[in-house]
DNA sequence: CAAACTATGAGACATTTTGTCTCAGTGTTG
DNA sequence: CAACACTGAGACAAAATGTCTCATAGTTTG
């Protein structure tokens, strides 16, 4: 980018103009997504949405799928972190923290985007991939305090546990298209942390882990 | 459609030269969908991967939404139909099924295709209310079913019991991008057969059902 | 403060894509 | 065989896309 010439101060951008520009593409590109989806987010649209030349948005960003992937990345994901015992009364406190976020439209849309693009992008997928395992380090994390506090008979594997917990937050928010309940959380971590059914000796549950996206 | 002229016999199409290109073209969106994506599903795409005239398909779909939509009601739900006693061995079975399904990669498209499309597209949420609406009420009978052979205690939510056995599978198979292990199966109808935790009586968990699409 | 930088806005420009239309050719039906 | 209807090929205007130039103005440096 800049004007032709080779970066001088490396990578780093503390141009306030360019800055103001970034941000505002970037606020630009948050709400298209939310209200229009992906195929809205074209450099036409971030120029007028944003207030800033066409020409502005192609120096930024050539290709608009990086921008979405950084709208995708802004998030971050602060769920989950420090457990603290009893795990039961976290689990749920954390379960409708998750549940809230997901109840918001901007939410869904770069949730369901990272899933959806998953499928053709590889950069997606990566970020995609990043995510699920943060997610399941931290609730591995928790189900070890569980079981040193001997709040739990044996720990269950830590990805169907994030599966078995988050999955039907999910499917409730993005299917069902309704509210998660505070029975429904209620009920699904007593299931988890009961530990019931078959414990996992030979899991074969992530055998083909990561898959690289394209055609099949 | 039909070169202008008003439709002579009814919205039924029984031309061959007609069902020939409808179905060369529905073809080749299936597979631009599932290798590409829904952003390759274009009209010019489409005709040269249907091997017709671009015009053939404006006639056919003037727009590429109604079309893919099409394509994703095709699928049909051949699951969870004709429930049998014990419900564990049945819904064990059934939900193999559906796994098994969602791990193809064209069915994984035409999933989160659908999930992601309704957040904008209201067409494709009603599609989507419709396959949710149909999964549960099969569910619910196979739920009535068990209660009354005495194999579950207090019935679920229906609602709720389609989140907890579907759910993982779901995130399973779209985030973890994993397969689902037999285990994994065991676990979630065990924990929704034993019927643990909190009974529902005021379920406010659909209570927010079947939003409308567009901007917040 | 003044000069050297550097991102921006506005627009030109060629190219590609999109949507619509016409018309001759041909498969289909009666 | 004759009337009908869909298709393929292409023309066409409009819109979108990607790249470029240059004057202007905001920013940093000396």
């Amino acid at each position: 980018m800049r004007q032709g010439v080779a970066e001088t101060r490396e990578s780093v951008q503390d141009d306030p103009r360019w800055a103001r520009s970034r941000a505002a593409i970037l606020k630009a590109a948050a709400t298209l997504l939310r209200q229009e989806g992906p195929s809205a987010v074209t450099h036409q649209r971030l120029a007028k949405q944003a207030g800033v030349a066409r020409a502005t948005v192609y120096r930024h960003w050539p290709r608009t799928e990086a921008l979405l992937l950084q709208v995708m990345a802004a998030e971050g994901f602060p769920f989950f972190q420090h457990p603290t015992i009893p795990i039961r009364a976290w689990l749920h406190t954390r379960l409708r923290e998750l549940a809230d976020d997901l109840a918001q439209p901007a939410v869904q849309a770069t949730t369901l985007t990272l899933m959806h693009g998953a499928l053709w992008d590889r950069d997606i997928a990566a970020q995609r991939d990043q995510l699920v395992g943060v997610l399941t380090e931290r609730v591995a994390a928790a189900l070890d305090v569980a079981h040193d506090a001997g709040e739990m008979p044996q720990p269950p594997d830590p990805a169907d546990a994030v599966a078995a917990l988050v999955g039907p937050l999910l499917y409730r928010t993005a299917l069902q298209a309704g509210a998660v309940s505070d029975t429904l959380i209620e009920t699904l971590v007593e299931q988890v942390m009961t530990g019931r059914a078959a414990s996992v000796p030979l899991d074969r549950a992530l055998q083909q882990r990561s898959v690289q996206p394209s055609a099949p």
